[in-house]
RNA sequence: CGAGGCGUAGCUCAGUUUGGUAGAGUGCUUGGUUUGGGACCAAGAUGCCGCAGGUUCGAGUCCUGUCGCCUCGACCA
């Protein structure tokens, strides 16, 4: 079909080229542009909306766990950044610095924040004295900045916005137990919020964050097969605390170290949801974050009566839902393409015809199905639209989870699997790091995504070296 | 950071071999006709040819440098 190769022409097929296919997606659907430094991004209002709407659903779920919002500065004095040894050897190579003020070098440089960890504990160290100042509770929403070599939009900016938390409690358990907590606050917000299942776990030695004792960590599966870290949560113990000074006096009446925890999600998630449930067509919006919910295009509007009507749909519905009615002078092909170029869950279609019969024609992004109501029932019918759209996406992401996830018990089948089927790939580990070393090497960068919660016993052995296994582990390349 | 490719109108690109007035399609503006999957006619506007040097009477085109983007590696809490 002429038009509808047209629609195709604007944007690279995914089968095609899968990288492509983002980048065009991210620049037709008006998210970001590119900005002059490498690796910055200019977030467009459409991109910022959606943006948006993920912190309003996330600090709603972060104020209901008990956290309070705090602003911690840009710059760290290298001195500070330098108190605890791994955490520096982890972030040093990509700070960018600040050495100059105006005309004068700097006595010390400054670091732009990598991530606050030792900002929070400096101030940590000042306000924490007794067992009555715990637990602090405290989130962040802010830009970072990290020098990457290679970068994308959304995906590995330098400078990105995140939040951080970062807790303080009196127990090892009372921590582990918010690492955990936190972690089950991110998948139920994948899942309840932007559509998307994913893998929890915890992260392998060498994959876990510089400093902590433990990461967790939600893994979501690109429509391509790749994974895409989509959080984490870690777990600091006492060893922070410790490089910091910061101690408070027991109920025991003696002086102890607070135990630490930190968890983050960024704009990365945005790239999540444009490669785990766009299309050829563009981009695809799960609805409880997508900026507009209902597109209302009226078609022939220069007959009498169809843009009144449409006004009024439009009044109606905007008291529960994000609308927009395009009343522009483009072809209602053009508006069609154009939405779903943007990913707008709902598309209502008013015309002539319909008026007469005091209805409207709903389409779903996800699928295409057009349905026709009447007005009448107009506001259970869009609902009810939305949710199916809703329900739709997570449907079809989980299957490509599951279809795109494969057993291997032995090494040969493991490479088989790492060379010809794009997807995770659930295998025993004997717990050495030379291992997972091996593994990528030979497959060109399949790494561990994460020791899932619920392991399953695949063999006796590990399927590198044949030792004893002690897990099972997700494994898979990333983004 | 290594290898390769590309930077020309908002976008996609031709023009570079052989130096000589800056091009096409699409988009944009105005008017009209249209309108259920990217409509049509007419008129109009649009360029530091990525940036900086150099060669030349003359550079989009040749030389040097530099920046950016894309692909594949390396790196990636």
């Amino acid at each position: 079909m002429a038009n509808n190769k047209k629609m195709v022409e604007a944007i690279t097929s995914m089968e095609e080229d899968f990288a492509k296919w983002y980048t065009d997606v991210v620049k037709k659907a008006e998210l970001v542009d590119y900005a002059s430094v490498k690796g910055c991004m200019i977030i467009r209002p459409y991109g910022y909306a959606i943006w948006e709407n993920m912190q309003k659903d996330l600090d709603a779920r972060f104020k209901k766990t008990g956290h309070e919002n705090i602003y911690m500065p840009l710059l760290i004095p290298e001195s500070l950044l330098q108190k605890e040894k791994d955490h520096v050897e982890g972030f040093a190579p990509e700070v960018a610095w600040v050495t100059q003020g105006g005309e004068n070098k700097l006595a010390e440089r400054l670091a732009i924040r990598p991530t606050s960890e030792v900002l929070f504990c400096e101030h940590y160290q000042k306000i924490i004295n007794s067992y009555r100042d715990l637990p602090k509770l405290y989130n962040q929403w802010c830009n970072v900045m990290r020098w990457e070599k290679t970068t994308r939009p959304f995906l590995r900016s330098s400078e990105f916005l995140w939040q951080e938390g970062h807790t303080m409690h009196e127990t090892a358990d009372e921590a582990m137990e918010e690492t955990l907590r936190m972690l089950q606050v991110y998948k139920d917000f994948y899942a309840e919020t932007l559509a998307i299942p994913a893998i929890v776990g915890k992260k392998t030695d060498k994959e876990k964050f510089a400093g902590a004792l433990a990461t967790y960590t939600i893994e979501p599966m690109m429509h391509n097969g790749v994974a895409l870290q989509g959080g984490t949560s870690h777990y600091f113990g006492d060893g922070f605390a410790k490089s910091f000074g910061i101690s408070f006096t027991g109920r025991d009446n003696k002086q102890q170290f607070p135990h630490q925890t930190s968890w983050g999600v960024s704009t990365r998630m945005m790239g999540a949801v444009i490669m785990v449930h766009g299309d050829d067509n563009g981009l695809v919006l799960p609805p409880k974050i997508a900026p507009i919910q209902v597109a209302i295009i009226p078609i022939a509007m220069h007959k009498e009566g169809v843009l009144e009507k449409a006004n009024e749909l439009k009044a109606m519905l905007e008291e529960k839902f994000r609308v927009k009615l395009d009343d522009r002078d483009n072809s209602p092909g053009w508006k069609f393409a154009e939405y779903e170029m943007k990913g707008v869950p709902v598309r209502l279609e008013i015309g002539p015809k319909d008026i007469e019969q005091n209805q409207c024609v709903l389409v779903r992004r996800d699928n295409r199905e057009k349905i026709i109501v009447s007005l009448d029932n107009l506001m259970e019918e869009i609902p009810k639209a939305l949710q199916a759209v809703h329900d739709g996406l997570y449907e079809r992401a989980l299957k490509n989870l599951e279809e795109k996830t494969h057993t291997a018990k032995t090494f040969e089948e493991f490479l088989d699997i790492a060379e010809n089927k794009p997807g995770f790939i659930k295998a025993m580990w004997c717990g050495d790091v030379e291992c997972e070393n091996k593994i990528k090497d030979a497959t060109g960068g399949v790494k561990s995504r994460c020791i899932p919660f619920e392991e399953e016993h695949i063999s006796d052995v590990c399927v590198c070296c044949g030792k004893p296994a002690k897990h099972q582990v997700f494994w898979g390349k990333q983004y």
